[in-house]
DNA sequence: GTTCCTGCAAAGGTTTTGCACCATA
DNA sequence: TATGGTGCAAAACCTTTGCAGGAAC
């Protein structure tokens, strides 16, 4: 499912990506990246610890919260909208849908069979779309089953 | 924006609403459904009780969290996707997009164009979707502003 | 009368914050 | 060397849980 070149290339580019953002470029910063870039999970900041820390053993988990909202706030990652879960991030831009079960929580991506409708009209006259997220929210195969 | 009729509708046939998923109609519930029934604000658990102990002075957050999620493990009521915030809610269930800022959070509801796009073909073959919601993410037009 | 719901209060998990030290540019 | 980032640890939140008393059917 995951395209390593793709990845790859995304990786490449994060120093200029940084830059031009005006930050300084950070091994904690490039491991947070690049994990998120060579996932399709849309991991949770416990999670993207969890894993960062196997490379960098003395990160914390604040560095990770920290650099988790300052690269999503400059565009370089983006939050998945989930239901009042926890929070979980994505490296990805193409448009994607996802479906959050309501029950267990799982996220899986779906196959856009088109572009999301962006509405270019710019509703409200000054909301500027950074991306457009379509959820499904429902019951996933095993959530679905009879429990008992 | 909202409109009182449709609103008053709702909240008549709540009794029935739950009566049909097994549910006990109780005050609480009648009250924590008929405040979002009556607003647009996608509001959180904590002002959906600060609202709601107006008219109950003894009801607690527990019971506010435990009748949240029933009904919306029920599907009378629905979690709005927003990007790992805390979790908000909704009572109406036609298509309409969100926009949430990045920054400040904030959430505005935005006229769809056109019905979000259900993937018919159940992509995985197994999700059952109960809603579909189009995330907005960017920066609303207070954010958007230059700070200093 | 039975079943289910509520209120209370404590516990669990997630996220934010402040500050001294350190790395990047 | 100046600026900005990191690590640590505490605090602030948000949400869940368990149980005894009470309300709906």
């Amino acid at each position: 499912m995951i395209d390593l070149e793709k990845t790859q290339r995304r990786i490449d580019r994060f120093p200029a990506l940084c830059r031009r953002a005006g930050l300084k470029v950070t091994p904690q910063r490039s491991a947070v990246y690049a994990m998120l870039a060579s996932t399709d999970t849309h991991p949770s900041p416990d999670t993207i610890f969890s894993s960062v820390r196997e490379g960098l053993p003395n990160i914390s988990q604040g560095t990770v919260y920290k650099v988790l909202d300052l690269l999503t706030e400059r565009g370089l990652l983006v939050k998945v909208a989930t239901p009042g879960q926890v929070a979980r991030y994505d490296a990805r831009t193409e448009p994607h849908y996802h479906a959050v079960c309501i029950r267990c929580g799982g996220i899986e991506d779906v196959q856009a069979e088109a572009a999301p409708p962006v509405p270019r009209g710019d509703p409200d006259g000054g909301f500027d779309v950074h991306k457009v997220d379509v959820v499904l929210q429902g019951l996933c195969h095993k959530c679905r089953a009879p429990d008992a």
